[in-house]
DNA sequence: CGTTTTTGACCAGCGC
DNA sequence: GCGCTGGTCAAAAACG
């Protein structure tokens, strides 16, 4: 099998990126960082930023750990106690072409779930980042109308550095086959 | 034997 | 309030 992926990281690295907002509309292929908000025009690539917090903190989520009670820990102590907007985190979502659904990042994912979505035929894959502290979660679909785009949404942002080697990455990064509109 | 995946159930938000 | 849909949990199974 082979391992074709026309694709980019948003998340490469904590480091607090700059919001470049590129009006150029011509994708920096700055390696390894690129900024958040790139836009492509090329052909099958394209990417929606959903949601922007422009502060995240790591607000502690190893602090009850996990309760072996039954029912859920439904996160008392966040639930309504500052963010009135819960769903205010980095997220980001980008497509990319690929024949398997996910890639190696650099960082090490756990599933956590799998569920069907309503408009499409392959299931929705649910992804957590094993660091612990390290609550950044992504989300794997395959459309439906064109099995080889892969939709991938990150969540959060990574505060530890990327597990694996940058020689491994290098070797991701030839993979890679990105459009740029000249 | 430790870690990850699988998978059904549970929960929350939203529309009607 | 009810049902649908999406997100998460957690026990068991699978894997290396």
């Amino acid at each position: 099998m082979e391992n074709r992926h026309i694709i980019s990281y948003p998340f490469l690295s904590s480091a607090p990126m700059a919001y470049s907002t590129p009006s150029s509309s011509s994708m920096a292929v700055s390696y390894p960082l690129f900024p958040f908000n790139f836009n492509v025009h090329g052909n099958e690539f394209c990417e929606s930023k959903i949601d922007m917090d422009q502060e995240f903190r790591s607000s502690s989520c190893e602090g009850g750990g996990r309760s072996a009670d039954r029912g859920m820990i439904r996160s008392s102590t966040e639930k309504r106690g500052d963010c009135h907007k819960k769903s205010g985190r980095h997220k980001y979502a980008f497509h990319t072409r690929s024949e398997v659904d996910i890639l190696e990042d650099g960082y090490r994912w756990r599933k956590y779930g799998q569920k069907t979505v309503k408009n499409n035929r392959f299931p929705r894959n649910y992804y957590r980042c094993t660091h612990p502290g390290c609550n950044v979660k992504k989300q794997v679909e395959r459309l439906t109308k064109d099995e080889k785009i892969v939709a991938t949404t990150y969540e959060g942002v990574h505060t530890h550095p990327v597990e694996k080697s940058t020689d491994n990455f290098e070797h991701i990064l030839k993979q890679m086959h990105i459009y740029v509109s000249p």
